[in-house]
DNA sequence: TAAAACATGTAAGTAGTTACATGATTCC
DNA sequence: GGAATCATGTAACTACTTACATGTTTTA
């Protein structure tokens, strides 16, 4: 999985701008993949190069004009092989865990505060995505449904397990 | 957190070869964190330079000679600043979700195989963890083992969604 | 009139991987 | 003798972020 996939997914649906793109990926999937409009942009335009996508300018009523991009044929092609390809290993890197993991190295009240703040971050994030979930419902086909309440579950398990960690060693 | 943080907490306990330290990742975090030979070693040279620590090359009996790394006092600072500091937002990033995500564009069938694949990948990584877990029970502070607990937590309700996923779903 | 949202793009830098290259020693 | 493990390192490359740079339009 490459930025380029990811895009060619998107645009497969429907015609979008790279400000569009952007959006898609903090409204459906900032929970396992991101990307900044320093990628964005020039990977569009080294997509356009490849002549997986078109570019085309929009005028737009009381905003700026856009260039939005459509998938070609080879595009789909490209996007299709992408998905009957293999799974790549999921990369998980976590600054909490590490931090909990060197923990005997400071304060019992240190990295019990930290455990807290890491729930609540963690609720808020549950919170934010269950929301999402509510007010999209009827938007979303059935797998991304099927992500966020991944996603959900996973939040689940780990405030559950901090709690119960908070609660059992930190009474 | 970045790599150099991340070898100074290591060789914080005790001295370590850059072999070792790629050992220590793959035994004890390869779940939340992992890097390679080709970043290890640069950045132990680098290291050295900055004086966070020292080497020593040691002979051993029945194996080539290593260099060996201990961490300066300016060092032991520099790692306690970090943990000290703020704890960064942690990144995930899944092909799995993305191929689950754009499963409309392909057929059940396919999406149905990649997520009992998934399921698999999943029980087997939970089963090493649990493994490893028992293995080295007494070796494993208080911290590592939350860690290991947490990671476990996240597994199982992961394969536990899956599967309620393929009963209910997929029938 | 200032902030927020919309919109695009570049340049410099960071952080990492993969593949290559080498070599010792042990175990089968 | 060949595979596995131990051990170190470099070079080329990939992929990305952050900061910079610019500008429009709407809303408060």
């Amino acid at each position: 999985m490459n930025i380029q996939d990811v895009i060619l997914g998107i645009l497969n649906k429907k015609p979008h701008s790279g400000y569009e793109i952007k959006q898609h990926f903090e409204e459906y999937f900032s929970f396992f993949f991101d990307a900044s409009y320093g990628t964005i942009y020039p990977t569009l335009s080294k997509m356009e190069g490849l002549k997986l996508i078109t570019k085309e300018s929009v005028r737009q009523e009381g905003k700026p004009d856009k260039n939005v991009f459509t998938i070609t044929n080879t595009g789909t092609e490209r996007f299709l092989t992408y998905l009957h390809g293999p799974v790549e290993k999921e990369v998980l890197r976590s600054d909490f865990f590490m931090h909990l993991y060197f923990g005997d190295m400071t304060d019992r009240d240190t990295v019990k505060k930290m455990l807290r703040q890491a729930m609540e971050e963690k609720q808020t994030m549950f919170d934010d995505l269950e929301q999402k979930l509510k007010k999209l419902d009827t938007k979303l086909g059935t797998y991304q449904k099927m992500c966020m309440e991944l996603g959900l579950a996973q939040y689940a398990a780990f405030i559950n397990e901090i709690q119960r960690v908070l609660e059992h060693d930190f009474a």
